[in-house]
DNA sequence: AGGTCAAGACGGCCCGTATCGTATTGACCG
DNA sequence: CGGTCAATACGATACGGGCCGTCTTGACCT
């Protein structure tokens, strides 16, 4: 608040003169923070475009202007949040598989709190087939297959079955992670990463044999 | 729509003599029905408390008395929808399992479509103390209540180890019902249920050592 | 008469669009 | 090379519209 900025008042500019047609770019980066600042403070039912746009002092057009609604703002603001480091194959399956468990687990629970706002999101784009798919092809699906290849080569190796239920293995974690984080709201209790893939590496879910799909 | 009932317009009435005395509890039945009724063609986002009050063909004040938001609202109609048959202990307890299993897929993705409503709840909640009690304690606690005896049924009886970790048993099941019913948009495919209950047979998660918590 | 209800008026917030004046930019021109 | 100019993106703000949650009204019921 009490970001009073004059116009464009360039006055804390000190680099006004050498970062030249950047305006949007600023722009992008203050809707961005404000985003994720005000998603930490009211969480997703309760952001609003107009709120956004008025603490990054930024017209309500210039958010309309890059995305269409909230869902498009909120999808791209946590969208630039959730790294995604792909794991090495270091012959070590425990540790290749634990490094992925782990990697997930920091992003629902690490700073922003995605685990809040992944099923608001999924929730409204059941509705919002162009929303899902963007949803699915930028955000999830990518760090899945990133995952998924960790998983087949452990199944190459002959570390686990052969008939694996790769992705299945993969939606349980996710699916556990997320489910606990909205239904209870402490953190996950410390070595639930390792309970998770030890369960799986003892005896991972196969695939139904009567039918591929 | 056309529900065009001026005033309280008795015109279809053959039991407007029968029936009297009752009319908050026709209220809240139409109400419910008409909740349920939007939240599957508009979806949790799109539903609006006057949407509803239209067609129940209540006044606003009506709802506003009973639930003081959408999110009340909502809670008490999917409530309403949500069976919840314990399951009788046969001595069989992959049977038993199965069942269980079965109940709760059957309340995700049966009418209703409770998939796409509790996560939004769920998200809801996160911000809202007490909607979190009370969609706690009186939605889901007792339901996994039910569930979790049949499981230590099966840990009594030696079918699972001593030390399986039964919360989290019933909550991998959940997460992955859930997760998957808003990653993918089809239904579960077939010989889910089974594929998971035959993977905690064969290797639950069990507790941590360390720590009883 | 007193109580209950549907209808709907009300101020307020937010939506998504449109308009306005300004500042920056890159192309064109003298 | 330096000056001009049409485009463009911006912040601000006005606008009609929808829904919020509260409050008033008047018909109906007992």
């Amino acid at each position: 608040m009490g970001r009073t900025r004059t116009l464009h008042a360039v006055d804390d500019d000190a680099d006004a003169g050498s970062t030249r047609g950047r305006r949007d770019l600023e722009a992008r980066e203050r809707i961005m923070a404000s985003t994720l600042k005000l998603l930490q403070e009211r969480g997703y039912a309760r952001l609003t475009i107009e709120g956004v746009a008025t603490d990054a002092a930024v017209g309500k057009a210039t958010v309309y202007r890059s995305w269409p609604n909230k869902a498009a703002l909120v999808l791209a603001a946590v969208q630039d949040r959730l790294a995604d480091v792909p794991t090495a194959p270091t012959g070590d399956t425990r540790a290749e598989l634990l490094a992925v468990a782990e990697q997930a687990m920091a992003r629902f629970y690490g700073s922003g709190e995605v685990r809040l706002v992944l099923p608001a999101l999924l929730g409204e784009a059941a509705r919002e087939p162009a929303l899902l798919e963007r949803l699915r092809t930028e955000v999830l699906e990518p760090r899945n297959a990133r995952a998924r290849a960790v998983v087949e080569r452990a199944v190459a190796r002959g570390d686990l079955p052969a008939d694996t239920d790769v992705p299945m293995v993969l939606e349980q974690w996710a699916g556990y992670m997320l489910f606990r984080g909205l239904w209870h709201d402490d953190p996950l209790p410390e070595g639930t990463v390792e309970r998770l893939v030890d369960a799986t590496l003892a005896s991972p879910p196969r695939r139904a044999v009567w039918q591929g799909k």
